[in-house]
DNA sequence: TAAACTGTTATAAGATGGCTATAACAGACA
DNA sequence: TGTCTGTTATAGCCATCTTATAACAGTTTA
């Protein structure tokens, strides 16, 4: 398992380490079923606090990705709400959007970047 | 010139502020040379501070996307950074395909959402 | 010239969030 | 029993967000 960790990021961690595991799941690096590491073993790993991964896990876990099982740890489990999905997506492609518009990027050239992200990440469903 | 807050959203004022500009420069409501309200004026609108407002505005300038003249106040002026965008635009839709593809959002609903955005905004260039 | 307007800067204060540290608890398992 | 899970509580430190008050320099207008 390949979790990088950008100390200098403005990023908060615990969200660095939320996107990191939703790219392994969608990579397929994780599947269904799959068990994370336990958060004082990954905090270990990766040089940082408990707490901060259990942030994470809690975080995938409100959001859909896994669900934590007191034997086995955080498992891959995915809730697809595909409505809260699709509208959120929306949201973020607004602002996303408007952005690329105002620095004269043509809707051409979005949906050139989305194909070669998809192949980037051959893994992506 | 609409701009709407929402004191419940966890996002923060200034950014929420700084998207609304953003769109509004997207859909053409903002042009090149336009100025926006002064800071102390806008502030008293939305009924926020005025530092909140500069700091909108402060952004909005770190990222090229208005000047501020002494004289008019902040003016819209984009800087086409056409590298940095495209870098930053890469990062944003990663992140947004990893987690639609784990929902089973497909490639070709990601295209057609995007199209049906250009077409809301119809001012989108 | 004087008044009213710009952005800018400084300082302070309160609230919230991020991260760490230490500690303890209940359940599962060998 | 000992060791591993997640969970919870408390505390402290630091950065960020928001507000408040105040002042300064330059611009515009009456």
């Amino acid at each position: 398992m390949f979790i990088e960790i950008d100390f200098n990021s403005d990023e908060a961690l615990y969200l660095q380490l939320r996107n990191q595991i939703i790219l392994g799941i969608a990579t397929s690096q994780f599947q269904e079923g799959d068990s994370l590491p336990s958060v004082r073993q990954l905090a270990d790993t990766i040089g940082i606090n408990m707490h901060t991964v259990n942030k994470a896990y809690t975080v995938l876990k409100q959001e859909g990705f896994v669900k934590v099982d007191r034997r086995k740890g955080a498992i891959i489990a995915i809730d697809i709400d595909r409505i809260r999905t699709m509208e959120e997506l929306r949201k973020d492609l607004q602002v996303i959007l408007a952005k690329s518009s105002c620095k004269n990027i043509t809707r051409d050239e979005i949906h050139a970047l989305i194909d070669e992200i998809y192949e980037d990440y051959g893994g992506l469903k």
